[in-house]
DNA sequence: AAAAGAGTGTCAATTTTTTCACATCAGAAT
DNA sequence: ATTCTGATGTGAAAAAATTGACACTCTTTT
């Protein structure tokens, strides 16, 4: 039904939206739906939502649906989301900054233990609670902090060091913000956040729809 | 060998990769490269990167491969990138600011022109320089100043309601940061950076790598 | 308690995407 | 000038993803 042969990256770039949707029903106290009500929220298709699900082996009753709570329990520990994870963010910069400061990954389990640069301007600085390090600290501190999850938002020139300093302390999750691609081993996962090209698309079809 | 039948999403979203490769080859004074070299650079095979550009036309010669500078040139005409952009940005949080912060965008041809809010305490400072303004004087601001892109870095409850006055005064393109969906005309495109997303994709794997 | 209704889980069909294979042509070499 | 090499463009095959359809089972109603 599940494990042994993996799941697609297509099935699971599509959880969070879902795990989003539960979330907000259990908030409206609902604490039933189908996948035919999923579809609709969702934009998938009904059909493909019960296979998807079906990936990680049957949740829902037949003539019932899914149990809103049971369901957003097992995405919440498919998704990795009922542990909780020490971050730091390396590149002091308006958008570490800025993700240091959103309360919204705090209370999903991601906490930001520190943010590090290298520019002496902001050395000390706090935001929020957090302290802004030294980068010639940061070996020290991983260590020291039991820290899994390491954020990038360096100018890309330095992303790939960074990235190097994070696999050389035994960070095996890296969050990365810089246009650039990145070179690790095999066990360590990269997620990019690609804001560039994301822009790019937008571009594209804005011009596209003017094409028509 | 375009046009009349569209190009599919899966191709598009990996335009901006191209682009950005052949970017950094041109800035190297690289003239040439093969499918196969790019092979390499992307993680993309060769077949497929044929096949990619194809659905634009042929843009390679047979037996010499692409030439770096026009493929750059036709891929920057495909993205929307040969023209300028004025954008403005609803929520003067971190983020936003982050945002017009970016030099990067400003390159590329997206122009930041104001931020708004609606607290107080915000309106009237400049980031750069470009001033954060009353959300109240968007309407005109945004009917004098040939804005084509709209960004949305409020929070989730507000978002909507950005998005509203976006289409009501004409805008076509909307970069969205807000974790949650939003409803627009047909003729309105809607570009998500999921944050949220992101992160628990990356969870998601780190409890995959975890658990083999 | 029985019948009706609802919606999952799943197999099969379809569609889309990716990979393979090679004829063809441009450029380089002799 | 001719041959050889290299790499595209493309048609066909393979693989992956999505959609369709329905048997079956659980819930609800009567």
């Amino acid at each position: 039904m599940a494990k042994d042969n993996q799941v697609s990256i297509t099935v699971i770039r599509r959880l969070p939206k879902y795990y989003r949707y539960l979330t907000e029903l259990k908030e409206k106290g609902i604490s039933r739906i189908s996948s035919q009500e999923l579809s609709v929220l969702t934009g998938f298709t009904a059909s493909q939502i019960r296979q998807d699900f079906n990936n990680f082996g049957g949740f829902g009753q037949q003539g019932y649906g899914y149990n809103v709570e049971d369901l957003h329990r097992e995405l919440k520990k498919i998704l990795g989301l009922d542990t909780n994870y020490n971050a730091v963010i390396v590149g002091a910069g308006n958008l570490g900054q800025a993700i240091a400061n959103y309360k919204g990954f705090e209370d999903a389990g991601f906490k930001v233990l520190s943010l590090f640069d290298r520019n002496p301007k902001v050395i000390g600085l706090k935001i929020r609670d957090i302290e802004i390090r030294d980068i010639e600290t940061i070996d020290s501190f991983i260590k020291e902090n039991n820290v899994q999850i390491g954020i990038i938002t360096t100018p890309k020139e330095s992303a790939q060091s960074v990235a190097d300093i994070y696999v050389q302390n035994g960070i095996k999750g890296i969050w990365n913000f810089a246009p650039t691609d990145l070179v690790v081993p095999d066990n360590v996962v990269v997620e990019h956040v690609r804001l560039n090209e994301s822009l790019f698309i937008l571009s594209y079809f804005l011009r596209a729809m003017n094409e028509q």
